[in-house]
Order: C-alpha cells, then sequence, then structure tokens
RNA sequence: GGGGAGAUACCAAAGCGGCCAACUGGGGCAGACUGUAAAUCUGUUGUCUUACGACUUCGUAGGUUCGAAUCCUGCUCUCCCCA
C-alpha cells in the first residue's frame, strides 16, 4: 500500500484542528513516512472514568478515524494507571481515583462505545498499566525529577485552585509525567488531545526528548462546545449528545445546539467529506433552519443508521413542530370501566419522578389528556374497553392509555 | 508540630436556639412564545398526602434543651498562617 501525498494528508489531518505543535515536524514525520512507507505512529490516551461517550469526545476519535483511514498506525492508550491518579486538567477539584475493577469495567464500555468511531481491525490497543504499573518509587523520583514544580504551578488549572484555597494534591503533579512516559514507553509519533491537553503533550515531547527519541508531534483539537453554546461539551453541564443515545434524543438535542456552531459541528463531528464543507458553510448562514435539521440528520445517521434518522426527523416534526402524539408511544393498559386516578396513572408510566412534581406539573398545565390540559389533581378517568387516551406529560413524555 | 477558619439541598451561597423544608443566584422542570428541545418572559423546585398534616434533610456520632442547621463534645475532611 501506499499513502497519500503528502498534501492531502496534510489538508484532512488540519481539519477543524486548533494547533499543531510544531507543524514543519509533521510534514517532514509525514515526508518520512511515505518515502519509508512506513506509518506514523499516532497515540490518544484515554481515561476510563466517564464510560458514556458524546460528540465532544467523538471530535478527537474521529480525528484518530481520520489517521486510520489515512493508513497509519492509531494506538488507543486506556489509562487504567493515570485513570487511578486522576487527570487534574480543567478541574477544579482533585478527581477521585478509581480502584482496578472500575477502571477494566470502564475500558471495556469505553472501547464498546469508541468502536462505533474507530475502524476495529486497525486499531492497537494498549493499557498503560501494563509499563507504569511496574515502575518502582526510584523510578518514579528519576521521572518527577525532569519537571519543575514552577513549571506545574504556571498551569492554569493548578494556579486557579492554589489562589482559590483548594485542595491540590501532591499526586495530581504525577499526572502529565505519567502520560508523558507513555509517549516514551510507545514512540509516539504523534499524539492527540483536546486544547486542554497542550501541557500533557507538551511533556511527553520533553520526556521523549530527554530519553534521546524523536520528539512527538501535538496536534490539538478544540473543545466542542455543547447544546447550550457556551461551555464545552460535558456530561456534568449537561450539554451533551451521547453516541449511544436514542435517534430521537440526538436529533432533537441536536436542533437545540445555536445557529452559530451549525458548521462547527459539521468540521468537527460529522463524516461529511472535507471538499464538501464550503458548501455546508454557505448553507448554515443563509438556512440556518434547514442546515441545522441536515445536520441532525447526519448525527443520528451516522451513529444509528439512514432509516432512524429518517424516523427520529418525523418524530421530531411530529411531536415537537405539530405537537401530536408520535406513532412509537408506549401503551399502558388498564382494566375497564375502573375509575382510575390520573395521578396514579402518571407514576405507573415512570413519566414523573415524584408526586409531587406530577401535581405541580398539572398546576402549571404541563399535562394533558387528548390535547385537554388537566388541571385538576384529583382527576380521574374511567376506560371502555378499546378505547385509547392520549397521555402528555411535560414536553417530552408521550403515552397511550387503553382500556382491556 | 503550633495557632486560626470552615463543612448547609443538584451547584454556589445566606441562616447562627423556635416565625426553617431552610433567603438568594445558577441549574432543573412547566407554561407562553419560536424553525428549534435556542433566546426571552412567567411560574415552580425534599418525600408521602385530596387537604389538615406526617416524615426525612443542614459533614459524622453523641449530648444539652419543651424545642437545634443554629449551643456543647468526640470523629472525619478541607483551607489559611506560623514552624
Amino acid at each position: 500500500m501506499s499513502f497519500p501525498s503528502v498534501e492531502e494528508q496534510l489538508a484532512i489531518i488540519k481539519r477543524g484542528a486548533v494547533e499543531i505543535v510544531p507543524e514543519q515536524e509533521l510534514i517532514e514525520k509525514l515526508k518520512k513516512s511515505k518515502k519509508e512507507n512506513k506509518p506514523l505512529r499516532v497515540k490518544l490516551g484515554v481515561d476510563p472514568t466517564r464510560p458514556d461517550l458524546h460528540l465532544g469526545h467523538s471530535v478527537i476519535l474521529r480525528k484518530m478515524r481520520q489517521f486510520q483511514d489515512l493508513g497509519h498506525e492509531v494506538i488507543l492508550i486506556i489509562g487504567g494507571f493515570t485513570a487511578m491518579i486522576g487527570d487534574p486538567t480543567g478541574q477544579n477539584k482533585t478527581r477521585p481515583p478509581l480502584t482496578i475493577e472500575e477502571v477494566n469495567e470502564n475500558a471495556q464500555t469505553y472501547i464498546d462505545q469508541a468502536k462505533k468511531i474507530l475502524d476495529e481491525d486497525k486499531l492497537t490497543l494498549t493499557n498503560n498499566n501494563d509499563w507504569l504499573g511496574p515502575m518502582d518509587f526510584m523510578d518514579v523520583v528519576r521521572l518527577s525529577s525532569k519537571l519543575t514544580v514552577a513549571r506545574m504551578i504556571e498551569r492554569d488549572d493548578f494556579s486557579k485552585r492554589f489562589e482559590n484555597n483548594e485542595a491540590i494534591s501532591l499526586h495530581e503533579f504525577l499526572y502529565p509525567l505519567a502520560q508523558g512516559q507513555d509517549s516514551v514507553y510507545l514512540k509516539s509519533d504523534i499524539e492527540l488531545g483536546g486544547t486542554d491537553q497542550k501541557f500533557n503533550l507538551l511533556v511527553g515531547r520533553q520526556l521523549q526528548k530527554d530519553d534521546g527519541q524523536d520528539q512527538q508531534v501535538c496536534l490539538m483539537m478544540p473543545l466542542l462546545v455543547g447544546t447550550d453554546g457556551s461551555a464545552k461539551m460535558s456530561k456534568s453541564y449537561d450539554n451533551y449528545i451521547g453516541i449511544d443515545e436514542a435517534p430521537n434524543d440526538m436529533y432533537g438535542k441536536t436542533l437545540s445546539v445555536p445557529d452559530e456552531l451549525i458548521y462547527t459541528y459539521f468540521e468537527l463531528v460529522t463524516d461529511i467529506a472535507t471538499e464538501d464543507l464550503p458548501a455546508i458553510k454557505e448553507k448554515a448562514e443563509k438556512d440556518p433552519r434547514n442546515a441545522k435539521h441536515d445536520l441532525a440528520y447526519t448525527v443520528v445517521r451516522m451513529y444509528h443508521g439512514e432509516e432512524s434518522a429518517k424516523a427520529a426527523k418525523d418524530h421530531f416534526e411530529q411531536t415537537v413542530i405539530n405537537k401530536q402524539v408520535p406513532d412509537d408511544a408506549p401503551e399502558f393498559e388498564y382494566n375497564s370501566g375502573e375509575e382510575l386516578r390520573l395521578l396514579d396513572v402518571i407514576s405507573d408510566t415512570g413519566f414523573s419522578p415524584s408526586n409531587g412534581e406530577t401535581k405541580r406539573m398539572m398546576k402549571q398545565g404541563g399535562i394533558s389528556l387528548d390535547d385537554e390540559k388537566i388541571k385538576d389533581i384529583n382527576h380521574t378517568i374511567t376506560l371502555e374497553s378499546g378505547q385509547e387516551v392520549a397521555l402528555k406529560v411535560g414536553k417530552r413524555n408521550f403515552g397511550i392509555i387503553k382500556g382491556k
């Protein structure tokens, strides 16, 4: 096999990338790789701390996929060891270290999800516990002599926590070193990471240099802004779109992304060909409504297929735009002729977390039967055999109550 | 090692013996509006109860009191200053 031209490769590699340090070295590595027909070793380390992957994670995983498609060797490091330290990057508090059991379990769910983006057959999987685990205390001491305290505390996340009188545990300083050691061990040519990983990635370069190796190129991808349009996509901000989410949720959530982000999402999280991006950009500006529906469709298609994407689009139009009960609403059967309290019925459906919450929604007009708002908390219904009543609880929960 | 400060609901932060299920902001939820599950405005926000009310909740374990988130003691954790 042979690699595409350096120019072609570079165009794909640079798509969406914020910074390549140093870009010239990347070009050199690509040239050499092509000339010797030898793939570059591209490394990504992940912490199996949160098993639910979302589109934010997909930005980097997609970049990895692009390297795979170009023919390079892509190495995914499960941070089995580093997860037990906890990456302090961007954190305002110490991360709780995980046990080995948790790490193994999380790692598996991570891999299962990552396979939806990466080409499993071309993936090299490793666990940094294999080489970090056996290091003894002296090894750690030697390693930690490579970095100064001053360098550590000039980092934003640490200095902020320091100023705010928040706890910083000593072990958190060891994290970048552990990650950098991965690069030394694997002799990586390129390491991917979010912009927030810059410090950690650069440590890898330094440690490789100390070891007499060629230094890795650091490729930084932007942090995807979440559906709220302000903070980075993250589970803890609840502004994320999970890659395991149901098609309908995925579609709806994607539509809630602010218009300004339509193009960014296309560029970073979809498989739309790079050459088609300019046309997309124009559409996003001129016709944001349809461009966003295209985006939602594309995202659902990527993870659930064409059929589901169509269905999700229909579902959204039916429920949100036309405010009708969807075809796939769950059914709840009750004996006919029996007087049922609506409160209890809703409790059965699981659409509301507590009766107090249900009553609140009722008072506020958030609950309806056959399009009629029910505000009486004592409302009862009696079904006839075969009768179907459409129930709506809040904005998104639809059900059919049926008499048997 | 010595001295000081602190731990409140999803988060931040008031309260400092009864009027506290606990001010306020964020978040969440609902309504209106919208191309949108966006923005904005309004309402709402422990659990159970038709309601009266009952129960659990203010780091943790005890204690004082008719009554404690508020006072006392032990414990755990965090921050600051000094060494």
